[in-house]
DNA sequence: GACAGTTGGTTGCAAGAGAAACTAATTTCC
DNA sequence: GGAAATTAGTTTCTCTTGCAACCAACTGTC
């Protein structure tokens, strides 16, 4: 058993390291649908989320947005700015609170929602059409526990520096 | 059934939609498996992925390293660069062809590897286990089906603008 | 009611990333 | 043997991103 250099001792295959799938899963899957609606609509990944997540919600704040969809408020912010410049989101400040204010979809921002998301339906249909019933649970469990205790170890070692 | 802007429309959820799943989930494990190295060494994802790349093949073009990683040739030009100038790894042209070089890790560059790999290793248990076989099974086989499901997706769309 | 701390949101800046242009070496084809 | 096309790798340019600093508004607490 070689200690030195030397493929020998690898036990680290990185395509079948599970990060590394899932970053290239993602990342490819990732590309496959921003293909589908940057082509119709100059669109890009953070746009695209602020539209669905106001196309889901109607009437939300930039911070809410910035929670469900998992983006940096600074990401949030020039997306939805961007979006504004285009007249696909209108800004209500609240008057109860005149730090924030509530973001929503224009007529033109619903019918640009409306315009892709059967596209978008269609493509996660098409993916898990190549999967059985069985195979599709087992990874959205996967997904689920996956993330949550990857979260957990990155807390622990920003913590202490060491799992616990 | 309302046609007009509201939640009660809303087919698409975000926090149920694949692709944006898969994407935390990769961010989330990514993250957390470089809070592992990058404290230990200033290290990013693109080091990280030449260092084991090199670690299992022991030599290879820089062009065969952005293949096997899955990373732009550019990407790898500068990772590779900047672990040169940490003395990491080692170039040593190709006689044949003085174009390209073959890249290795220096002792120095090994001691780091060999100093991750078990931590990395680590962390891939870790995710694992939070999986019953089975599960484990599926996900692998859902990624392998989704990364090429949609690279044909986004392959035909980049032909024809259609499906086919 | 004023001062300290917090919070929603924006902006300045520097690092990271890809596209395209470029260099140098190699192959192809006549 | 030499021009045209390819290929490995680097560099330049530009856009994206995230961190940190910041501003303005709000919430205590005294």
């Amino acid at each position: 058993m070689p200690a030195q250099p030397g493929p020998a001792d690898a036990a680290l295959k990185l395509d079948q390291f599970l990060p590394y799938r899932l970053n290239v899963c993602a990342n490819s899957v990732s590309t496959a649908l921003s293909a589908i609606y940057s082509a119709r609509h100059r669109i890009g990944v953070p746009e695209w989320r602020i539209l669905v997540t106001l196309g889901e919600f109607g009437l939300m704040t930039a911070k809410a947005i910035g929670i469900h969809s998992q983006m940096h408020k600074t990401k949030v912010s020039r997306a939805v700015a961007m979006l504004e410049r285009r007249k696909l989101v209108a800004r209500r400040v609240n008057c109860d609170d005149l730090r924030e204010a509530f973001l929503s979809l224009t007529p033109a921002g619903r019918d640009i929602y409306n315009d892709l998301a059967p596209g978008a339906l269609e493509f996660a249909r098409q993916l898990m059409e190549t999967m059985e019933p069985a195979e599709r649970a087992a990874l959205d469990r996967a997904l689920s526990k996956l993330t949550e205790r990857s979260a957990k170890i990155a807390a622990d070692i920003a913590k202490g520096g060491n799992p616990g």
